[in-house]
RNA sequence: GGGCCCAUGGCUCAGUUGGUUAGAGCGUUCGGUUCACAUCCGAAAGGUCACAGGUUCAAGUCCUGUUGGGCCCACCA
């Protein structure tokens, strides 16, 4: 390591460093030590379906800060990483990508196929994620990255699994899922897309009947877009208030068209009375409030579907035919029949397939579901009683809300790609049949009716139906084991098969925070990566779970507090007992410049590796803890950077949706020099020879021009480090700049731990750059340059300021690690041993040194006063020197009207004047008077006078000083005002009328000041 | 339709339980090459705190409504 700092800092260079270092000596480790407290953060885990954008970069790096300022503080700290699968996404991009290049689609190649090419696709995306999250430093235990389909994972997931079969919260029942007819396959909310076709309204009547079935002559008017649904309605609903059906509830109708007789129902909640007719036909099986009025008054469900998207054999007629082909005879046949009312054009929104884009037709279908009452009210409870507590507390609302409504979990997907639900069936006949099914595995009747099976299935193998078999004709088992066990294969030998489907992708990320630490293996620790040695291995234990779990916070984004911490709080509390976490930090999110959430749908991602490749990691990180506060989202303008002459192009929402159609890669014209250049897109891959734009925002400047600022001090710092001598530095050596800094410093370091305590990210970063900047590089260090100059002086100055910047480094080190660490390092070769009290080596990296903690002692509030008194001089100064342009150079004499306290205070930084603002304090006492030719100011409790004899306009100056008279008088009014008020005297606290007087009395003296000035000047 | 959130100088955002003169960074203007930094230093200009009511001695801050925007959920015969 160099001793010096290089003109500039090199962050790439310093990245590719400490990573590998950080790596190499595994400080990102975290093992089980009793004497010593836990620190556990389980990643948010990214899907495999393509690379992170700066939404993960903002997750990642507050997750990174809170871990590395924990583990600083000497905790054990865990940062848990890993990827999730996610079954429908990944399933869905792989399918696409087959389709679009190869022409082919699942049902050509096969389950085991698909799944193959599915892995290969999450092999490539989740080492472009890990990397991804090395490069913007974060300090996970890569030992203990989890896939949620790896082998630890899915034991969790099928032990979940069994366990909630055993409990009976696992129930099969009907749902309306979307139905893609086309590729055949279910699809999920968020894989549907609303668009508005053009469409028809018919309205139609059924007529009704009497007991007998003879028709009565009445009819009921209804209106439909879908009227092939008509096959499957089973009854036709009005509300039960409305008068023109009153008389009609509860009798019959036929439908013409297949003949089959429906009641007429009263149902509050479906029909509308304002709406159409009034009266509505209902289709359990293929409407979601058709279902749901079906499920209320007990209709049958009468599916009419082929997953085709043709019509079956309940459709009488019309079996065979597309369902749009049914929906043109069926109306024929309604208007043959005299049935069919008017027709109506109508606008209608229709729902898509994302992937077809052809129309969902809502199917019923067989799905597995989570009993979810007494979960979801464990869940809740938590949360009230604190046991989780969310940051910023209304998210609380959120979780709550929607928990409280206790839906069952429908937790089967009918995809190829994820955690395939371990359940059996056999469809028999009968009781006996069952039996002889289960032969096989040593089952026996039960007295009670329920099945025993063998004892060594016991905790293995479990029947739904028991007790009482035969309840259906099917017979179902949960089976808990994989395929080594060989129950599995004894299953599929006798007869049985395993359901086709998988589980919900959340199913398996809502055990996160215990299936990564081996649950439900009690007795070892999780296995490492590439089978590394274990340093905490411990027999018949499984350390690593009682020591990490419960986790310490979870940080995440507002928009899966339902659907992901919810379920964790549930299903940690089942399967653990306890909750997952204490605390869940929801920060903001990153939104484009025209304020939408960034997504891959709307092509405005952002990688943040393009933006660290130009502004470095660090500045990256800083930039986005400072933006990260408590009720705002990150808006994020980005713009392309010319790759010809460097101008920026804003983007706007057409780049954002520029594709190539079919056509050459969209480009862009650069508006300075004409040229056209190519960018990245999440739609197309640039042309290998391109030239291609790269992705800029000047917001992150912000945190780029401080490590400049950080790097450049520190060089400053090292540059006078010459002949630096740990020694113990006594009380009476320290300067008036010495205790201002380090009173300074114990105040910065408790307001920063204070701010993370409280996720106040934005906050904590201010604070430590406004300490930074504006007082330790602005004052401190420009304070310091004379002292280092003298070799008298220049001892203490290298001890204190070795001090300070060792302090600094360990404040800083959180939220820009790889700066940090480089200046670290160099600090160690120039000065190994330091410390105020007793110097002591340094560790050798920042990551593991110890977070400062300064005593309250050194917190001054008095000599912070005095040192503001000082500021502000030559602050009013520099101002009378900019005012008047006076060349900078230019030696300008104060004299300082003031009592001789004050008075002795600032001649005791005399030479501080001389050197930061090339002024020499001539005189200062309460007989100064205004030397003639001068321009002055007034602080309050002292007036400064600064003769310029030839240089000052006496009329400007009159000017000047009269608008400061006329905006103290302004405020003087205001106070004088509140003060006049009687109410404000009788009813405001004695302590705000205390203040107020203060305050008048401070202006009214400054005023003073100001006045009498215009008096001399106008003499 | 229900819920949550946002609206503060040209831009992006702070503003603690209502209480002195509403702050910062960028941008703008003016002035600066003495050996840490022009990714810098010094100075200045720039805001009726979206709108309308209300509560209060006192409102950027609390309440109600309106407008505009974001997100989640539900729904559209």
């Amino acid at each position: 390591m160099s001793t010096e700092l290089a003109r500039t800092y090199d962050a790439s260079a310093a990245q590719t460093r400490w990573v590998q270092h950080w790596l190499d000596r595994g400080y990102c480790n975290a093992d089980p030590d009793p004497a010593r407290q836990p620190h556990t953060i389980m990643i948010p885990l990214p899907n495999v379906t393509g690379a992170l954008h700066m939404g993960h970069c903002l997750n990642g790096t507050i997750q990174d800060l809170l871990t590395r300022w924990r583990r600083m503080q000497g905790r054990v700290a865990l940062w848990m990483p890993g990827t999730d699968h996610a079954g429908i996404a990944t399933q869905a991009v792989v399918e696409r990508r087959m389709l679009e290049e190869e022409g082919k689609t699942r049902h050509d190649i096969g389950r085991d196929a698909l799944v193959q090419r599915i892995w290969k696709w999450k092999n490539e995306y989740e080492a472009r994620i890990l990397n991804q999250l090395k490069q913007i430093g974060s300090s996970c235990d890569w030992r203990r990255v989890r896939f949620t389909l790896d082998e630890v994972c899915s034991r969790a997931v099928r032990r979940t699994f069994f366990r909630m079969f055993c409990d009976g919260l696992v129930y099969r029942g009907k749902r309306l899922v979307n139905w893609d007819t086309y590729l055949q396959t279910a699809v999920a909310d968020d894989e549907v897309f609303h668009e508005d076709v053009a469409g028809h309204f018919w309205t139609m009547n059924y007529p009704v009947v009497d007991s007998s079935g003879k028709p009565t002559g009445e009819r009921i008017s209804f209106s439909t877009t879908r009227p092939e649904t008509m096959l499957g309605d089973a009854a036709v609903c009005v509300h039960p208030a409305d008068e023109r059906y009153t008389s009609l509830i509860g009798r019959t109708v036929i439908i013409p068209v297949i003949g089959r007789s429906i009641p007429i129902i009263a149902d509050p909640l479906l029909a509308d009375r304002n709406l159409g007719t009034g009266a509505v036909k209902v289709t359990p099986a293929h409407d979601p409030n058709d279902y749901a009025c079906g499920l209320r008054n007990g209709l049958p469900m009468i599916n009419i579907l082929n997953p085709d998207g043709t019509i079956n054999e309940n459709g009488g007629e019309f079996a065979g035919l597309d369902r749009m082909e049914a929906r043109k005879r069926v109306v024929a046949r309604m208007e043959s029949l005299g049935h069919l009312e008017k027709v109506e054009d109508r606008i209608i929104p229709l729902m898509h397939s994302d992937r077809s884009k052809t129309a969902i037709e809502p199917f019923l279908s067989d799905q597995w579901f989570i009993r979810m009452d007494k979960l979801a009210q464990d869940a809740i409870t938590a949360v009230e009683d604190g046991r989780v507590r969310f940051f910023p507390q209304r998210y609380a609302k959120t979780y709550i809300d929607w928990l409280a409504e206790k839906r069952d979990w429908c937790i089967s997907r009918q995809l190829w790609w994820g955690h395939r639900i371990p359940v059996w069936s056999i469809r028999t006949s009968n009781s006996s049949e069952q039996l002889a099914a289960l032969a096989g595995f040593g089952a026996t009747l039960r007295p009670d009716g329920t099945i025993q099976l063998a004892p060594e299935y016991n905790g293995r193998l479990a029947a739904l139906l028991a007790p009482g078999l035969a309840a259906g004709e099917e017979l179902i088992l949960c089976c808990v084991d994989a395929g080594q066990e060989h129950i599995e294969q004894q299953l599929a030998a006798a007869g049985f098969e395993q359901d086709p489907d998988v589980l919900d992708t959340w199913f398996s990320s809502a055990l996160w925070p215990h299936a990564t630490l081996g649950w439900p293996d009690r007795q070892h620790n999780p296995p490492l990566a590439d089978s590394a040695p274990d340093p905490a291995a411990a027999p018949g234990e499984n350390r690593v779970l009682s020591y990490f779990y419960p986790g310490s916070v979870l940080v995440t984004s507002r928009d899966i507090i339902t659907l992901w911490v919810a379920r964790m709080v549930l299903t940690g509390l089942y399967n653990m007992g306890d909750v997952p976490f204490h605390h869940v930090y929801i920060h903001p999110k990153i939104l484009d410049g025209m304020g939408q959430t960034m997504s891959k749908s709307k092509g405005n991602g952002v990688d943040p590796l393009e933006l660290i490749e130009k502004y470095g990691t660090d500045a990256v990180r800083f930039t986005i803890a400072s933006l990260c506060g408590e009720t705002q989202d990150v808006r994020l303008p980005v713009g392309y950077e010319c790759p010809h002459c460097q101008a920026v192009t804003p983007q706007t929402k057409e780049h954002q949706e520029m594709k190539p159609l079919g056509g050459p890669n969209p480009s862009i014209r650069c508006a300075k020099c004409k040229k056209s250049f190519q960018f990245p897109s999440p739609w197309f891959t640039p042309d290998p020879d391109a030239a291609v734009a790269r992705i800029v925002s000047e917001r992150f400047d912000y945190g780029r021009n401080f490590c400049n600022k950080l790097w450049n001090a520190c060089r400053f710092a090292f540059l006078n480090l010459e002949g630096y001598s740990p020694q113990p530095v006594t009380a009476a050596e320290l300067q008036v700049e010495d205790r201002w800094v380090l009173s300074r410093l114990a105040s910065a370091a408790r307001e920063v731990t204070t701010l993370l305590d409280r996720y106040h990210f934005d906050q904590a970063t201010k604070a430590v750059r406004e300490f930074t900047w504006n007082e330790f590089c602005d004052w401190y260090l420009e304070m310091l340059k004379p002292r280092l100059r003298n070799p008298e002086s220049r001892g203490t100055a290298q001890r204190v300021l070795v001090f300070v910047v060792d302090s600094l480094l360990r404040l800083l080190h959180p939220f820009a690690p790889f700066i940090t660490e480089e200046i670290w390092h160099t600090l160690n070769e120039l000065a190994p041993l330091r410390g105020l009290d007793q110097p002591t080596p340094a560790v050798e990296s920042v990551m593991t040194a110890a977070w400062p903690q300064l005593p309250t002692q050194w917190i001054d509030d008095a000599l912070e006063r005095r040192f503001e008194r000082l500021q502000q001089t030559i602050n009013a100064v520099r101002n009378v020197r900019s005012v008047y342009n006076i060349a900078p150079g230019a030696q300008l004499k104060l004299f300082m009207r003031c009592t001789p306290d004050v008075a002795a205070q600032l001649e005791a930084v005399t030479e501080q004047f001389d050197f930061l603002s090339k002024t020499m304090l001539e005189a200062a006492g309460l007989d100064i008077k205004r030397p003639a030719g001068s321009a002055s100011f007034s602080l309050g409790d002292a007036d400064g006078y600064i003769p310029l004899e030839g240089l000052i306009d006496r009329q400007a100056e009159l000017a000047r000083q009269t608008k400061e008279a006329e905006k103290l008088r302004g405020f003087i009014r205001g106070h004088e005002a509140k003060l006049a008020n009687p109410g404000f005297m009788a009813k405001a606290p004695e302590k705000v009328v205390n203040e107020i007087q203060e305050t008048l009395a401070g202006l009214r003296a400054q005023l003073t000041s100001v006045e009498r000035m215009v008096a001399e000047l106008s003499e």
